[in-house]
Order: structure tokens, then C-alpha cells, then sequence
RNA sequence: GGGAGCAUAGCUCAGCUGGGAGAGCAUCUGCCUUACAAGCAGAGGGUCAUAGGUUCGAGCCCUAUUGUUCCCACCA
């Protein structure tokens, strides 16, 4: 470690450096430790195929302020990273790679292919885990996971079996949604409505005993080649004498029915809907309620099928076009009217998503729902922001099932066998080696796989060992906190809670801390297709961690949008800078001394200030962080060492310092250890310039990341001593203000004689006028006359300066006057409190008691400047 | 159709359980005061969206309205 700062605060330098450092020396690492409270934090798995975004950089920066400062309370604090398989997005990288080459999947078959992911896993899964560490994250990478692991593979068909044995995973023709580009079905949660333009064409379909016809619309044109029925409404007197007869169905020519259903909409189209079970989820409905053929129409990658006829082999789209161009041929097209709807698109790839019925399997979500969503009403997981449980209760209680198939090949295997001979299922944890029915061994495994975000459900606890009861899990589960963005609450959060009360009995982790969404300057969201993205190790290589880590948490609230604002980081990269400069400031003064890092015997008031100041600081940025409110306390730190500590007590202390003696290394000593626990209530928001600062600094023990929390403390309260510092410190800032309303530059130094009933005070604080307010001289008493002078008034003081040519008697009665008004409106607000019987009755006592201090206090100004007024006529 | 968030200084946003409104940036004034011009000392700037209500007291709680963003459902 560096013993001396460089000049300038260049992050560049040393970050890297000491990330080397605390990992090679294993701080990160956390174990299971009986003397120390758990606490702990399951990183949410980015995916293998990912590169480090801003929203990343959003997620790891708040848990691993959470995860520091928790360590640094006393918690054996565990932060297990791990990445995610992805199965989509790695399965769709891989299969684009080896179309570069001319290879499809099928051409080299499940097993090579699985080795080219597993290939490509082990080359560039890890990029994202490294560009983590870029911003300070202090996980513990001795426990990294992947969702696809052994341990995880382990604790997915476990609970695949088990569920299956309880009745809750089933088998299924259903119908759901299908991407024809990732040739696989997808969940509900993965499909993204939006609004297109599209067209309603009108049809009419001929009866079958030729009395007219039937008017229907449809934006689906295609979809007719699978109508098995036509319906409306049972009490829509229109086509009351219709229900019961049959329609001739254009270009197929089959008789369907004409059935009456409820669900249809007597006002929306005509009133009548082309029931197509095998593609509609709605229609589905209709078709098991009447009864109606299900006829699939569609091959996987979305081109008519078999039973399309004549339009067979064509892609919908273009069928599309052709049916409608024979269904006007034929005088079946009536018109075609523009139209506004909402089309669902696959969340990957952006392909309109087709509702197709297929054979998968579902999770039966009604029976783990329920006590989903008592877990979060209990209370034993807690939501923060709170609002979020609205959220959250509204999608568990309308949840249907879970469609967890994926025909891909990146995956968890479904651990389901076919045997080939007598048909039976076999569910099973293990590879069965013959059917326990016939006991042949002709079996087959299923090939599909299962939905990625089946095994992130169960991330809190298959990281910590589950299903066998190991120790981790025994001491760190459930989880502390979950930090996540309120994007992914159906995705993942929703699923672990159901899946963890399921599995472990109980909740997967105490809180949801969750973020919103960094937006670009614009507040537009950040996207590849926009390019609007900012990468944050750019920020990091020309900021500094530190300064974009601050940025992430200043001014943002939980549970908001952000939006990324480049001056910002720049005022937190000055931010840093400051404290940098503050450090080289005390190494200027202490390098040529032995100086403890401890307290003097005797403190003087500014000393007591900084320190009874400092103390309650580390009591609010505690409380704050305890309530997850990172904002406040990052402000509340910023202010303290900004204004407090840089601003006035460094100011204040230089007059010491330049002195000799017991005096000067006293004051010595108050910087070192004001500015070590100052780095230290720093540390977990700004990792690296604090060890940086606390290295160079008098210490003991090996990292500031290990070090224990500033708490507050009784012995470091000093009310009294802070009072007569801010009467000091008001005193001179009326000066200042004073003289900078008459443009005298600091320079010109002026004597100035202070009246006031404090006299000590002010005699002890003499020295400090002479550096902060350009006094020459300081003359304390109760009163003084003299003539021609500035006056400036405060609460304990008057104080008169002498600039005899500055004077103009006119602005300076004027001045008083202005002032003596404002304070006399202050006076009386607070006298009419006082005399409000409602407020003396009800109001709490201290506020009383403050009202009365101001009133008080506003009396006593009043009287000051009257005397001054007096004295200048 | 259902639900949620937001509306505070010119801009971007804080404001934790109700006790006379804050920050950063921008603007203006004066300063190289030997840690820092990535700085120092000052200043200006807000009917806290609107209208009611509760309360001794409301930016904060309640009701309604307007504008805005988002989520869910879904329109054949």
C-alpha cells in the first residue's frame, strides 16, 4: 500500500490495485461464524451471455453497499455471486455462431452442440463476472454459482419430482405462446404486448342451407384454415334463429357450427367470432366448452402446415395475404377497416409470438400461490418500497399456469423417461435404467428443457446446498435482503417466493430492496437498439468507481427510475477529490510527527464540535441505511464531510496547526481520527478511496473494510460546546455575508469589535475571525460605542466594523431596518404559536419548548439591532 | 378495463414516522486565503400541479380534478 497520496485524485491508479488486494487476501470471503450474526445477499444472476450495463452497475453497487456495511457492523456478511444459463438468449447466441459456419443445430445433434455452449460458457461466461469486480464488488467468489451447475442441476429435478408427486407439475396439450423464430414455447410472463397498427377484415361465411350469410371480423385472417366453429352471443336477438345451424367455411368448404358463447362481445365487430381453438387462447376456451375439433394449422417455425390445404408450406404472413386475396375472389370480403390492437411479441427476439396448442408441461400455480402470497402478508418478506406488494399480491392471485417447457437444448433436461414400449411416464432424479412398469429399457428422456427462470427460483437456497441440509444453509437461510429492479418481480422474484416457501417452508429472503431503471440523460430507456446506452466502465475508467458508485445512490429514492447524468458523476468524482485533498492536507501536517490515531485529553470547542457532530452523523447514515434509504445517508455523509469537515473544521483548525505544541498535535490528532472515522462511515459507498486514504493514514489492522461501523456514542455528545461553535460559526457568516454585500474584497483586512453577553465564547473564538472573516482584530466585550461603524447582527452578537469610508449611514439604516422587520415577522410567528391555545395544549412538548427558544431568540435579535440602529443616529 | 408512480428552484432530483422548503448543476458577485479552480466566500431564484378536507399545525395524511409515466389484463 501506498504510504504517501499522489498529488491529484487519479482513481486510475489504485483501483484495481487494492481489488487485488482485498481479494487476494480473501476479505470477501464469508463463513459460517456462530459468534456473528448471519446476514446475507444472493446476487441476481446476470446472464452468461451478458456485458456489464448500467442497471448492473445499479444492483451491485447497492447490495454491496448493504453487503460492507453489514460486515463492517459485525455480520459475517455473505454476498454469493453466481451467473444465470440463459437458456434462451445463450441457446440463440451459439445457433447464430455456427450459421456463420453454415452448421444448423440438428445438423450436429443435442450432444456436440451442448459441448460448443459449454464451450462457449467457459470462454465467455465469465466476462460479466469480471467487469463486476471493476466496481468494487466484494462478493464472495469462493462460492460462485451458475444455474446450471451440479448442485443446481441437482436441486431442479428434485423439485421437478417432487412436484410432479404432489399433483403440481402436469403434462398437457394447451394452448400457449410460441415463438416461430426461437422455435419454442415461452411463459405468459415472457410475452410483451404493444400496441400496431393493424386491419380488421370483415368476412362473411355462407349457411349451410343457403338463407344468407353470417358477418364476422377478424385480424387474423389465416386463422380461418383452423375455425371450427363460428359463435355469438347466447342473448343477442340478431342471431338468436342462427345459433344451431351450420356455416359453410370459405376456401375449406366444411360445415362448422354456429354455437352461442358468452364470452363473445355483442358490441365489439359484428357480434360474431370465427372460433379457431388451435390458436387462440380464448377460442380454446370456447372449443372445450362446445366440444370443437382442435385444428392446428402451424409448424413450429410459423408456416402453414398439413392441414392448411393449398396454402401449405406457405409462411403466415404470406398465407395471410393469399387467403385474403381469395376470400375477395370468392366474395367472402367485405371490407377491410384499419385497426389499433395490442400484438404479443417474444421478449427476446421481438417475433409476434403465436398462440399454438402443443403438448408441454405446466406448474400448477393455484395451490403455491396462496401461500406466496400469505408469506408477503405475514409479513415475513417485506417489500421496500412497500408499494411493490400491490404488485405483487395482483399477479400471484391471477396467475395461471406456469408453461415450464422449452424445446431447446441449452438447459435443465426435463428428468422425464417415455418407454417405448408400454407408454409409461417416468419422473425421476436419476436416470432410470429400465421401465419400472414393463421393465424394459427402451425408454427415452423427454427432449425438451426447462425454462431458465425454473432454476433462478430456486437461487436462494440450491446455492446454499439445498436440497441436503449443509451448514450454510443452515446458518444463512432464508437470506437477508434481495436487491433487485422492479422489472424482474414476476420473472424472479415472484417465483422464487412461491418456490421457496414450497421447497424450504419458509421465505426466501426478510426484504425485496427494490431499484428502478437508469435511464439516459433524456429519461429515455437505455437500449441496444437505441444506442442511447452508457457503459459504465467508461464512466469507471474516466471517473472512477468510486464517483459512478456515488452517483448510483445520490438523489435516488427506492423503488424510482433514475436518470444518467454525466455532470453528476462529475460533481461526485469532485466529491472524491475533495476528500482526497482534505487527506493530503492532514499528511502535510502530520508526516513530520508521530501522531496517534486517538483522542487528546483535552478538547477544544471546535474539536468538540466536529467530533459531537460526526457522532451524530454516523447515528443518521446508520438509521438511513438500516431503512434502506442509501440516498439520504450518502447525502447526509457528503454534507458532513463537505461543509463540516473540509469547509470549516480543516479552516478552523489551521490557526492551531501553525503553532507549536501540545496545542498543534492535538489538533493533529482530532483530524486523524475524525478523518479515519469518516472514512470508515465512507467506506461502504466509496470502496476504494477510502482503503486508499485509510492506508496512508495512522492505523492498525489490515483493511478499512474490516474494520467496525462508526456507531454513536454518549462519551462523543457535546450539545453545549456545539452551540457556542454554531454561535461562532453564525457570527462569522454574517460577516462574510456582510462584507460581501459591500464588495470588500478578503484582502482588505478590517478590526472588528463583537458585543456580546457570551464573552468567553467569543474571546476563546477570537482566532477564528482573524482567518474566516479578514479581521485584523478582535475586540470582545458586552458593549461597545462606536461611531461610524458596519454593524452586522446575529442572534448572540453584535458586531461593528470600523470601515469609515465604506460607511454610508443612509444604506446602513436602511440595512437595519430591513433586517429588524425580517426579524420581527420571525418573532411573531413564533409568539403566534405561543399564544395558540390549541398549539400550547396539543403540540409536543419539545416542540413548544422550540418555538419558545426561537421566540426567545428572535427578541434578543430584535433588541441588538435596535441598539445597533440607536447607536448609528 | 384494473392498478401503481410521478407533478417541489431555470434543469435533474432529495425531503425518512406532519413542526416555518434542500442538494447538485446552471445564473450572478467577489476571491489563486500556502489541501483542493475538480476550489473558496457570498447572492438571487419555489402559492411544493389544482380544489376541497382532517389537524393547534400539511410538500408530507384524506377526497376529487388535471397532466404525465409505467405495470397488468386484453379487444376477436
Amino acid at each position: 500500500m501506498a504510504k504517501e497520496l499522489a498529488k491529484a485524485y487519479h482513481p486510475g491508479e489504485f483501483e484495481d490495485r487494492i481489488y487485488q488486494f482485498w481479494e487476494s487476501n480473501g476479505f470477501f470471503h464469508a463463513e459460517v461464524d456462530q459468534n456473528k450474526k448471519p446476514y446475507s445477499i444472493m446476487m441476481p444472476p446476470p446472464n452468461i451471455t451478458g456485458k456489464l450495463h448500467m442497471g448492473h452497475a445499479l444492483d451491485e453497487t447497492l447490495q454491496d453497499i448493504l453487503i460492507r456495511f453489514k460486515r463492517m457492523q459485525g455480520y459475517s456478511a455473505l454476498w454469493l455471486p453466481g451467473t444465470d444459463h440463459a437458456s434462451i438468449a445463450t441457446e440463440a447466441k451459439i445457433v447464430e455462431n455456427m450459421r456463420k459456419e453454415g452448421i444448423e443445430k440438428e445438423d450436429i445433434g443435442r450432444e456436440k452442440f451442448l459441448e460448443r455452449a459449454w464451450e462457449w460458457k467457459r470462454e465467455y461466461g465469465n466476462t460479466i463476472v469480471e467487469q463486476l469486480k471493476k466496481l468494487g464488488s466484494s462478493c464472495d467468489w469462493e462460492r460462485q454459482r451458475f444455474t446450471l451447475d451440479e448442485g443446481c442441476s441437482k436441486a431442479v429435478k428434485d423439485v421437478f419430482v417432487r412436484l410432479y408427486d404432489k399433483g403440481l407439475i402436469y403434462r398437457g396439450e394447451r394452448i400457449i405462446n410460441w415463438c416461430p423464430t426461437c422455435c419454442t414455447s415461452i411463459s405468459d410472463a415472457e410475452v410483451v404486448f404493444e400496441e400496431h397498427n393493424g386491419s380488421f377484415w370483415h368476412l362473411r361465411y355462407p349457411l349451410s342451407d343457403g338463407s344468407g350469410y353470417i358477418e364476422l371480423a377478424t385480424t387474423r385472417p389465416e386463422t380461418m384454415l383452423g375455425d371450427t366453429a363460428v359463435a355469438v352471443h347466447p342473448d343477442d336477438e340478431r342471431y338468436k334463429d342462427m345459433v344451431g345451424k351450420t356455416v359453410i367455411l370459405p376456401l375449406v368448404n366444411k360445415e362448422i357450427p354456429i354455437v352461442a358463447d358468452s364470452y363473445v362481445e355483442q358490441d365489439f365487430g359484428t357480434g360474431v367470432v370465427k372460433i379457431t381453438p388451435a390458436h387462440d387462447p380464448n377460442d380454446f376456451e370456447v372449443g372445450l366448452r362446445h366440444h370443437l375439433p382442435v385444428i392446428n394449422i402451424m409448424e413450429e417455425n410459423g408456416s402453414i402446415n398439413a392441414n392448411g390445404g393449398k396454402y401449405c408450406g406457405m409462411d403466415r404472413y404470406e398465407a395471410r395475404k393469399a387467403i385474403v386475396d381469395d376470400l375477395e375472389k370468392g366474395g367472402y370480403l367485405i371490407k377491410v377497416e384499419p385497426i389499433q390492437h395490442n400484438v404479443g411479441s417474444c421478449y427476446r427476439c421481438k417475433t409476434i409470438i403465436e398462440p399454438r396448442v402443443s403438448k408441454q408441461w405446466f406448474v400448477k400455480m393455484k395451490p403455491l400461490a396462496e401461500p406466496a402470497i400469505e408469506c408477503v402478508k405475514s409479513g415475513k418478506t417485506k417489500f421496500v418500497p412497500e408499494r411493490f406488494d400491490k404488485i405483487f399480491y395482483n399477479w400471484m392471485e391471477n396467475i395461471k399456469d406456469w408453461c415450464i417447457s422449452r424445446q431447446l437444448w441449452w438447459g435443465h433436461r426435463i428428468p422425464v423417461w417415455y418407454c417405448g414400449d408400454c407408454g409409461e411416464t417416468i419422473v425421476a432424479k436419476e436416470t432410470p435404467c429400465s421401465c419400472p412398469k414393463c421393465g424394459k429399457n427402451n425408454l427415452t428422456q423427454d427432449p425438451d428443457t426447462l425454462d431458465t427462470w425454473f432454476s433462478s427460483a430456486l437461487w436462494p437456497f440450491s446455492t446454499l446446498g439445498w436440497p441436503e441440509k449443509t451448514p450454510e444453509l443452515e446458518y444463512f437461510y432464508p437470506t437477508s435482503t434481495l436487491v433487485t429492479g422492479y422489472d424482474i418481480i414476476f420473472f424472479w422474484v415472484a417465483r422464487m417466493i412461491f418456490s421457496a416457501v414450497e421447497q424450504t417452508g419458509v421465505q426466501p429472503f426478510d426484504t425485496v430492496f427494490m431499484h428502478g431503471i437508469v435511464r439516459d440523460e433524456n429519461g429515455v430507456k437505455m437500449s441496444k437498439s437505441l444506442g442511447n446506452g452508457i457503459d459504465p466502465l467508461d464512466v469507471i475508467n474516466e471517473m472512477g468507481a468510486d464517483a459512478l458508485r456515488f452517483f448510483l445512490v445520490m438523489g435516488n429514492s427506492p423503488g424510482n427510475d433514475m436518470r444518467f447524468v454525466p455532470k453528476k458523476v462529475e460533481a461526485c468524482r469532485n466529491f472524491a477529490n475533495k476528500l482526497w485533498n482534505a487527506a493530503r492536507f492532514i499528511h502535510m501536517n502530520i508526516d513530520d510527527y508521530d501522531v496517534k490515531n486517538e483522542l487528546p485529553d483535552e478538547l477544544t470547542i471546535e474539536d468538540k464540535w466536529i467530533i459531537s457532530t460526526l457522532n451524530t452523523a454516523a447515528k443518521e447514515i446508520t438509521e438511513s441505511l438500516e431503512k434502506f434509504e442509501l440516498g439520504v445517508a450518502v447525502q447526509k455523509i457528503y454534507d458532513f464531510i463537505w461543509d463540516c469537515l473540509c469547509d470549516w473544521y480543516i479552516e478552523l483548525a489551521k490557526s492551531r496547526l501553525q503553532s507549536e505544541g501540545e496545542s498543534a498535535q492535538n489538533a493533529r490528532q482530532v483530524l486523524v481520527w475524525v478523518m479515519d472515522k469518516t472514512l470508515k462511515l465512507l467506506h461502504p459507498f466509496m470502496p476504494f478511496i477510502t482503503e486508499e486514504i485509510w492506508q496512508s493514514m495512522p492505523h492498525s489492522g489490515k483493511t478499512i473494510m474490516l474494520e467496525s461501523y462508526p456507531q454513536y456514542c454518549e462519551k462523543y455528545h457535546f450539545p453545549e460546546a456545539s452551540k457556542q461553535m454554531n454561535a461562532v460559526m453564525d457570527a462569522i457568516k454574517a460577516i462574510r455575508n456582510r462584507r460581501a454585500e459591500m464588495n470588500v474584497p478578503p484582502s482588505r483586512k478590517a478590526k472588528i469589535y463583537i458585543a456580546t453577553k457570551d464573552i468567553d465564547t467569543f474571546k476563546n473564538g477570537a482566532k477564528f475571525f482573524l482567518r474566516l472573516a479578514s479581521a485584523s482584530e478582535v475586540n470582545v466585550a458586552e458593549e461597545f460605542e462606536i461611531e461610524g461603524a458596519v454593524t452586522v447582527v446575529t442572534a448572540d452578537t453584535k458586531i461593528y466594523i470600523p470601515m469609515d469610508e465604506l460607511v454610508d449611514k443612509e444604506a446602513e439604516l436602511k440595512r437595519l431596518d430591513k433586517e429588524l422587520k425580517a426579524a420581527e415577522k420571525d418573532l411573531q410567528f413564533n409568539e403566534k404559536k405561543l399564544n395558540n391555545q390549541g398549539f400550547m395544549a396539543k403540540a409536543p412538548e419539545k416542540v413548544v419548548a422550540e418555538v419558545r427558544a426561537n421566540a426567545a431568540k428572535f427578541a434578543e435579535k430584535i433588541e441588538m439591532i435596535k441598539a445597533a440602529i440607536n447607536a448609528l443616529q
